[in-house]
DNA sequence: GTCAGTGCAAAGCTTTTGCAGCGCG
DNA sequence: CGCGCTGCAAAAGCTTTGCACTGAC
């Protein structure tokens, strides 16, 4: 089953209550304004986007409010490599990886359950104790090669 | 053919003298102690070692080097995860991946021919002109978990 | 002699922390 | 009504840039 936006939305602010967590202004508005997003965003962009709207979140909040989800494994960080931390809701059922453009820092994301696949073998013979997983194409975007 | 670290630094100084730079001291230097490690390092411990032998490099030229050498596809750069850059020399016919420790933040190498074959046919389907990837597995280690 | 390369210091950016006050439960 | 959540401002990293000077070619 493929969990849309507004269904991770009501998830997150359901696990969040259930966590005995107080709900403050930012945090809902963080959490909604992640859950009508496609891919992953910087807590810049987030910030902007919310002030955009016309909130007036501080961005210490942003960090403190992405930082619990990413420990409550409701939103992945994402690292593309330029010193900038990205941020995307985790749906249920639906798992993507990610293509980099080196040139103009474009991201995309791309699926292939081969991929999932033989990446499960691999974390299932390590020493490690693997929870998540990442995948990072880097190259040129269509519009930049 | 396995190249070793030595093959590494003599490739890597023949390729920067034939690019056409001039070589200063700084540069040699961070060369010669990357292809003496096995693993990634980040700009700090590069410093750091390169000041233990007593070598009064700056970090800025630690970074400048580093892009120089990311620019000529000599080093990879790696970002695991903590806001932290990590470099490796790219080696001929080696190639691994990481496994990070979420509590210690230690950094693993590991390598599967499966996953390689993947991966190419993966970014051969791609819109992107993919010109190198990376494989992060997030966990505990052995002596975290 | 020229100018790339370098070390140091200062600046820039992302992220974290301190703190007073508001407001959820 | 306590204490978690919040915004603002300041601090704390990592990384980059400015600048004068050295040394490779």
């Amino acid at each position: 089953v493929i969990e849309v936006g507004a269904g991770w939305t009501e998830r997150t602010l359901r696990a969040t209550r259930e966590a005995g967590l107080r709900s403050g202004g930012a945090r809902r508005a963080v959490v909604e304004f992640l859950g009508r997003q496609s891919c992953c965003l910087t807590a810049q962009e987030i910030f902007d986007g919310l002030r955009a709207d016309g909130r007036r979140v501080g961005i210490a909040s942003v960090y403190r409010v992405l930082d619990r989800l990413v420990e409550m494994k409701l939103v992945q960080r994402v690292d593309v490599g330029a010193g900038i931390a990205r941020y995307e809701p985790v749906l249920d059922g639906e798992h993507h990886h990610h293509l980099v453009c080196n040139d103009c820092g474009r991201v995309e994301a791309f699926t292939d359950p081969a991929l999932e696949q033989v990446i499960h073998r691999v974390a299932a013979g390590v020493e490690y104790d693997v929870g998540s997983h990442e995948v990072l194409l880097h190259g040129a975007c269509a519009d930049c090669r």
